[in-house]
RNA sequence: CGCGGGAUGGAGCAGCGGUAGCUCGUCGGGCUCAUAACCCGAAGGUCGCGCGUUCGAAUCGCGCUCCCGCAACCA
């Protein structure tokens, strides 16, 4: 029996710079998953938020000539309104900065000190005085750090607390013998099932002399390294440490969505430390692959097309969740986008396919059946074969969606878009209303039209769920948010006599964009 | 050094042992309900390079070239 509640994360927000389309990405995709199953009757959690304790950020604060508190308010004000303007439904933004979550890192690092799993140990880096912060070789730039280029780097030793990893090295290699799905996809298991074949090293877990950061219990001379730090949010989210009940009811999450490049901390790290707390392990790390910004020059003449806020203003927040979706598969690795490929998925599928096709069904319905769904009685091959295809469309759909397929998810309603265009080709009834030999054809062939609209938008709610309420509107039927699935997502559900809407274009067509 | 991914018609991708497929774009035709949208058809590829395995290889093996990412206590 399948669990009823569902717990979904994005990885929190490193909020050292402003938000990127690529957050869109990762933010739309968990939201889209969330939406999905809810939408199926079960109770979901879905979390997001910032990660906000980093040195880098205190560094970037300190840059940008701002205390670090009012610099970091700023930022995660700007990653909410990135969630708020594409209707992400998260039910907590969490910051790390959280008196919730400083509490229960904190008892994190008390049962690991309980457990014998840090231990205290030196370690020797080089050493910026003015940033009071240790940097890599690569992090140089001419043997300075890129803040302070005329403040010499020292070679400092550092008394830090690590994490032994290696104590759970066996522990981790027995969860990836046992679930297959522990990561997904399987590139990046693979290279997870590489990292443990080479074997793991203790890792260092605090860092001292830090003014910003969340200190040690009883060590307050040291604060928690930010990607440990970073971490626990998920459990923090939903009450480890101050709600049983609700940690109860949520851990352990089903899926963290994450970008291919932190595979490492989710599927290593953080499964070893919440062993060492004594804590289940998530269901599956799912990591997704990254936008890439078409050419160099195109993201640097054209700083807006990374912007998330400009771009839904340009496309629209639905669309571009439409297309994000579409264009890069979360399954697969890096996929090229930029505003030229926005725009010309934008015309295909959203203006000349999906927008299109519910415009000429309801200005059909408003010339030749007053504007009412008519009877579909008389219903023949070719609407057949467009109940066939929602059908499909729907199997399709609800294999892919679950599994984050969502361009193949997406792909399967544009199946039924496509099937129920040629069913207009086969069945024209802008002829037959003319031919009163074929007039009866008219009824069922728009009432099968009127029900592939119907199928499509209370699919697409998860993805476009602003336009997916407008189509229902339009067909006078409630959200879809709220619809039960099983009532919805078969065939004939509309009645006869129900009065429809034209209104004007979802999607309007986009000019081509003039030759650079 | 190492690890992972990739190289397929103009662009973006799928195929992963049996005569090369999808979307977009282009060209031609049809239709006119619709957002100059929709439908039908066509052109266009020796599947990065070499060797090998096989009756047969984008598809398996070895070697090579080039791209992207990870990593060596940077989130």
């Amino acid at each position: 029996m399948e669990r009823q509640q569902f717990y979904v994360t994005t990885a929190i927000a490193y909020v050292n710079d402003r938000p990127g389309l690529h957050h869109a990405y990762e933010f739309t995709g968990a939201d889209a998953l969330a939406r999905f199953h809810r939408q199926r009757g079960r109770e979901v959690f879905l979390l997001t938020g910032t990660d906000e304790n980093a040195t880098r950020i205190e560094t970037a604060a300190k840059a940008a000539g701002e205390d670090t508190r009012v610099f970091v308010d700023r930022l995660a004000a700007e990653f909410k309104e990135v969630c708020r303007v594409y209707g992400i439904s998260a039910d907590r933004f969490i910051r790390t900065t959280d008196a919730d979550h400083v509490a229960a890192v904190q008892e994190f690092v008390r049962r690991w000190m309980k457990n014998d799993d840090i231990y205290l140990t030196t370690y020797e880096g080089l050493y910026c005085t003015r940033c009071e912060a240790f940097y890599e070789e690569a992090d140089l730039v001419d043997g300075k750090c890129e803040w302070h280029p005329t403040v010499p780097i020292q070679r400092l030793e550092e008394e830090n607390y690590f994490f032994r990893l290696t104590k759970y090295e066996s522990r981790l290699k027995d969860l990836y013998r046992d679930r297959s799905d522990f990561t997904v996809p399987e590139a990046r298991r693979n290279e997870v099932l590489g990292w443990l074949d080479r074997g793991l090293r203790d890792i260092s877990v605090s860092r001292r002399k830090l003014t910003w950061g969340i200190p040690f219990p009883d060590h307050p001379d040291h604060t928690v390294y930010v990607w440990f730090d970073a971490l626990i949010n998920y459990v923090t989210g939903v009450g480890f440490g101050t709600d049983d009940a609700l940690f109860a009811k949520w851990w352990p999450a089903d899926v963290h969505v994450i970008g291919k490049d932190i595979t490492r901390f989710h599927s290593i790290y953080w499964p070893a430390m919440l062993m060492a707390a004594g804590i289940e392990v998530p269901r599956m790390v799912f990591a997704h692959g990254h936008l890439q910004y078409g050419e160099g020059r195109l993201s640097r003449s054209s700083g807006n097309m990374i912007d998330p806020i400009a771009s839904a203003e340009e496309w629209g927040a639905d669309a571009l969740r439409y297309i994000l979706l579409r264009e890069a598969p979360f399954q697969t690795s890096d996929a090229p986008i930029s505003p030229a490929s926005i725009s010309a998925r934008f015309n295909a599928d959203l203006a000349n396919g999906l927008g299109n096709l519910v415009s000429r069904t309801l200005k059909m319905v408003e010339t030749y059946t007053g504007g009412r769904v008519p009877a579909a009685d008389g219903a023949g091959e070719s609407e057949r074969a467009v109940a066939d295809a929602a059908a499909a469309a729907i199997a399709g759909h609800e294999a892919a969606a679950p599994q984050l397929r969502f361009a193949d998810a997406l792909a399967a309603i544009f199946g039924l878009v496509d099937a129920a265009n040629k069913h207009y080709q086969r069945t024209q009834p802008w002829q037959a209303a003319k031919d009163p030999a074929r007039s009866a054809t008219v009824s069922p062939a728009l009432y099968a039209g009127l029900e592939a609209v119907r199928v499509a938008a209370h699919l697409l709610w998860p993805y476009m769920p602003t336009v997916a309420d407008r189509i229902a509107a339009q067909l006078g039927l409630p959200s879809p948010e709220h619809a039960a699935w099983d009532e919805v997502s078969r065939w004939g559900v509309l009645r006869a006599g129900t009065p429809v809407t034209v209104g004007p274009p979802l999607f309007p067509r986009l000019q081509p964009a003039t030759p650079a």
